[in-house]
DNA sequence: AACATAGATATTGTTGAACAATCCAACAAG
DNA sequence: CTTGTTGGATTGTTCAACAATATCTATGTT
């Protein structure tokens, strides 16, 4: 086998990587409870004890704890000392905190989709129509959803594994509130047509164009969700 | 006691709630071994030890892995299955998307001093001045500390506590790629001069002008620490 | 009835020991 | 010089224990 194909096999091993990589305990208990967080199962405000969800794990106490502390770190889970975990509860200051992150990065972002990665245009195009397909069925979680990845994927312009990774956290926070909610479709419905009309502006190269339209999105869902959140949390 | 002056002193006191915080005992042993990488006594690949270090903190092994759970999270460590954890080695393209966020969000972030809070110009005026100080007594580790502020102080402008907390991780990253060059005089020395010149500037109200230099500087300060790094990472 | 107090109880915080699983280095064999 | 094998060291995880703290309950007081 002649050196450079031994070069370009061990170059492709080394992308599969990530795909045999084992996971600990920990981080797999962090993952389920992150999961059930975000589909609801556990609502804000829901204490984590540590015991009932250790023996229905079937993981030890401290094995949990380690997992308590990763899903602290994410917001997701808020732990006072003494007294337990419990699922994060927002504020309206955390929401309006969360929407100037998001208007300030995803702005930003919409603004480098000439120079973003192929896939991330991929994405915003494969958000927008299963938004669509979803909303043909009726399916208003899936809107939701399908709006989330949208608004990932539009971090995704910028390039940067890290503003993915936050924005992946920005957005699991704001899970927290959606789900105090109850109509879903109140809440998505309004903006499918609204991403694919940024998505238009963004494939024909039109950066302020996309960046009022998005930021058009934001200040207004931020409204609306304050508005309704703010009636809920007195 | 009027009730205005009622409501002054419990705001006060309100603020002074993060000083009388108790800690974990997690929280702490966190606390003190982010403080010795971001000093640099642990290095970039060093092997953090679970009995070794238990035992020089007197702490256990179960409370040792919590912490080193959270610092692993801030990218700081690097916890690899099996192996244990070693103080994070940032790659060339670590440095570089370090970079990306930097610019996207301080960039933005210098557009907003117009409405920004009192506090945040205070401290960018305290870096600058504190950094100057450094200078003159040849404190050449003071005067990166200062610069470090001064950037922080540049999010601060955009007036997110979460942006804030992700520049803290970003700069605390980049620590670790300080930590292995030697001359801490070449990489700091150089923006003294620039960061009075940009304050100036923010305080003329001249956003074009102050984000123009500040991302004249990004990308100066980038490809001079990617060309080092580049050399010695090899 | 509202309120304070003091136990009693439950839960978290932290430890230490134990054992299995895994890695790593050294050595042996082909 | 590569490929097994073996032994020691370290991590992953559990368990049981106890101290520290919070919460609940009952009791007594005004």
């Amino acid at each position: 086998m002649p050196p450079e194909s031994v070069d370009a096999v061990t170059e492709s091993l080394i992308r599969d990587r990530s795909l045999l990589s084992r996971t600990s305990t920990t981080e797999r208990v962090a993952a389920i409870l992150r999961d059930r967080i975000t589909e609801g199962l556990f609502r804000p405000g829901d204490r984590l004890v540590e015991e009932t969800i250790g023996t229905a794990l079937g993981v030890s106490r401290n094995t949990l704890r380690e997992a308590f502390r990763l899903l602290s770190h994410e917001r997701l889970l808020d732990h006072r000392l003494n007294r337990g975990v419990f699922v994060r509860e927002l504020s309206v200051d955390d929401v309006v905190d969360l929407f100037r992150v998001r208007r300030l990065v995803e702005c930003t972002a919409i603004r480098h989709a000439d120079t973003a990665p192929a896939a991330a245009l991929r994405h915003l195009r494969e958000a927008v129509e299963s938004g669509e397909h979803a909303a043909t069925d009726h399916a208003w979680l899936a809107v939701g959803t399908a709006n989330m990845r949208f608004h990932q994927a539009v971090v995704e312009l910028a390039g940067s594994a890290r503003l993915e990774e936050m924005m992946r956290q920005v957005l699991a926070e704001l899970r927290l509130v959606f789900h105090v909610m109850n109509d879903p479709r109140t809440f998505h419905e309004p903006y499918l047509a609204r991403n694919r009309d940024i998505l238009k502006l963004v494939e024909a190269g039109d950066r302020d164009g996309s960046e009022a339209m998005l930021s058009g999105y934001l200040t207004e869902a931020e409204r609306q969700l304050v508005g309704a959140y703010s009636l809920l949390t007195r």
